[in-house]
DNA sequence: AAATAATTTTAGACTTGGCTAAAAATAACA
DNA sequence: TGTTATTTTTAGCCAAGTCTAAAATTATTT
């Protein structure tokens, strides 16, 4: 079926609202996600449940048919995948690749994607260390904790990022912390849940609560 | 400003008609480029002459103002950038390029554009041989003559083509010719005005007058 | 269990970009 | 120079996607 922009924008909302809440997305979640009215998002509830994209019982929120899955799953496979593009070949920093990802997202050609894919290598995560679903929509799993969980002594290497902004990944790089920098847990303050930790760069830093739980990494 | 996709593309149209005829584009030249009514067309062109993006008289035609030729031509460099990147990084024929730049073109971002030239290593040509306008929007010239001009016995290298179509590209990739390849002129019938080339490959092959007018070359 | 608050839906309107049919202007022809 | 033919514009309509304001439903308090 061919959908537009802004129907290819809602199955993604619900998508990633349905991922972490487990529950059917309600309309002023979805309306905050697309940055649009409650009432915008209604009629458009009505409009994907008629064609079947999703499933949508009036007050109850909505959540994704299979097909409506499909869809959105693709869509962030191409998101991710120019994503990378964008920052291992055009070399953009990691905080500015999402916006114009979510533009090239919308070009369609199955043709495109299944190139690109191959042109980068196959990549299987993004600049943000998220999955990158294959052709078949399959999402690659990984071992990993939060930072956070992980008691004093341990090392570790971080693979992703659970936090986007700008702001975030823009204080990260000040901190010279990336996708594969290794991490050794130094200290941790019961206080205020900060924790001082060793970079493979030697250099120790202190990572405040705001930091710690939105890093994701790989016990080494 | 920020223009819409269809103010973009009926900018292009203009741009190219203009280029073309070397006069104003007639409402219904503009309606053939960009599949829609002439009636549709009149409404555009009354909004884009809201716009100062157009000259535009009632009944006389449209030209670009300068605003809305260099809105075209930023269109045109993204075009062609995209086609180059199809061609030579993701190794699509160059028969295919053309329908997916016209998706991508419409990307907005200076910075993406400048960094994706940069990438292709500055290219001045598309993969049909067209000039690429740097980013102040100047366009490179180039020696050229199209096939038809020469005389028997003159020895040449494809650098354009003038027709597009699907069907056009394929044709020569039947026939083993691309940009780059050396032609030399064994005869020309008067008759049906098709002539007889060798090509470097040391093959000789007729070439129809549906084909001759449309090959862009360089003396060698 | 009411009353109040918050969420969601409906109703009605607007903008963009398209359409067809009819009117007006221009071009071509006899 | 009239008379046709063609082109262009106007007029009126439509679908998508948005909005605000009001009504309906559900959730939260007292
Ligand atoms: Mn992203
Ligand atoms: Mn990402
Ligand atoms: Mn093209
Ligand atoms: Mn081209």
């Amino acid at each position: 079926m061919l959908l537009t922009q802004a129907e290819e924008n809602y199955l993604k909302a619900i998508f990633k609202i349905n991922e972490k809440t487990n529950k059917p997305a309600s309309t002023n979640a979805i309306a905050k996600h697309v940055s649009t009215s409650a009432a915008s998002v209604t009629d458009m509830l009505q409009k994907l449940s008629g064609k079947s994209l999703i499933h949508y019982e009036k007050y109850k929120g909505a959540s994704l048919s299979e097909s409506g899955n499909k869809t959105a799953t693709q869509l962030i496979r191409k998101h991710r995948l120019w994503e990378v593009f964008l920052f291992d070949k055009l070399k953009f920093p990691w905080e500015e690749v999402h916006d114009i990802a979510e533009e090239l997202e919308h070009i369609r050609s199955d043709h495109l994607i299944n190139r690109l894919d191959n042109f980068l290598g196959n990549p299987r995560f993004d600049p943000h260390g998220d999955p990158i679903p294959n052709a078949e929509g399959k999402f690659m799993l990984r071992n990993q904790s939060t930072l956070e969980s992980l008691p004093i002594g341990q090392k570790c290497m971080l693979v992703g990022v659970t936090e986007h902004s700008v702001p975030f990944l823009q204080h990260l790089n000040g901190l010279k912390i990336k996708l594969g920098t290794q991490i050794k847990i130094l200290e941790k303050q019961s206080f205020d849940r900060s924790m001082i930790v060793e970079l493979d760069t030697k250099t120790q830093v202190t990572l405040s609560h705001s930091v710690v739980p939105n890093l994701l990494v790989k016990l080494i």
